[in-house]
DNA sequence: CTAGTGTGGATGACACGTCAACTAAATGGC
DNA sequence: GCCATTTAGTTGACGTGTCATCCACACTAG
């Protein structure tokens, strides 16, 4: 009969406002400093840290799953990361398909020049901005969502 | 004499990784959303909702101080949108180099189509997990974090 | 062994964002 | 009025993300 109630409320909007401001201008900082003090993209710096973290050497669908990329993405960015000189792709001999992606040494010295600036930056701008209270309520709220996103269909 | 702290402690880092996880998963699935539903890309629908909601017509510069983009990227979208026919460009009296960007029926049209449908996602996927507690609590600390880094150099 | 299906990965077309350079008109000082 | 400086907006190159498609190899059933 009625129709449902269409807009959120202005406390919701509210919050919905200051959560998607404040992750744009968050992420998108974060993304011009890596680039403009290690020379790497975001993507780059993602791609490296995790498979640094993974040993250096990883098959290109694994690597994929675990940076939650699809593998049209992932092969992209191997290849042109590989251009760059910062991992090279290697056969796999127990699956002809298979690729093997490894940190070349100018990709590991990057991401362990890259790390800890990055990390300083997450600080100062995130870290130091809220208390330990506020970080546990916000990935409290984070896990959360996730866990409702992974009930609803799509 | 001591290297300062390099790294997160793991809660920071737990805190850190939630909200970049859940900001990646919902942000991707709201994008996807708008675009299968409405054929529109994200950017369009940005750009047409706070077009149409200041009235349908506006200066680029005004658009894009609006929405927080540089005039570049705004140029850009603006003109793949007049392109398909979401707007139209119509020269300034006042400002010789100025242009005025007009919402087009087609494009009213499918912005009045497309919100309903985006806030129920935002509805389903985010305000529905979380109470009002958690929403304020959400937009308290988003605020925190803005106006920290707006102290912030860079 | 072989036919069908699934999986790892590459590729090409296209939309998008960024940066730097550029044009042209407005503006302010003199 | 004239020159220097802003400001509005465009443009092109380039790196990136997505989608659909394609290929080669692996696996499984028969």
């Amino acid at each position: 009969m009625d129709a449902p109630p269409h807009w959120l409320t202005s406390e919701q909007q509210a919050a919905w406002d200051s959560f998607i401001r404040m992750q744009e201008k968050l992420i998108g900082r974060l993304s011009r400093q890596v680039q403009a003090d290690s020379r790497m993209s975001p993507s780059d710096y993602i791609v490296l840290a995790k498979l640094t973290e993974a040993g250096g050497r990883m098959r290109l669908m694994d690597l994929a799953k675990l940076v939650e990329w699809e593998k049209s993405r992932m092969s992209h960015q191997v290849g042109r990361m590989a251009k760059r000189g910062l991992v090279t792709k290697e056969d796999c001999p127990d699956d002809g398909r298979g690729a093997f992606i490894v940190a070349t040494p100018e990709g590991r010295e990057a991401i362990e020049e890259a790390a800890p600036v990055h990390v300083e930056h997450v600080r100062r701008l995130f870290i130091d901005a809220l208390t330990q209270e506020e970080l546990d309520a916000l990935a409290r709220i984070a896990n959360r969502v996730l866990t409702h996103m992974e009930k609803q269909p799509d």
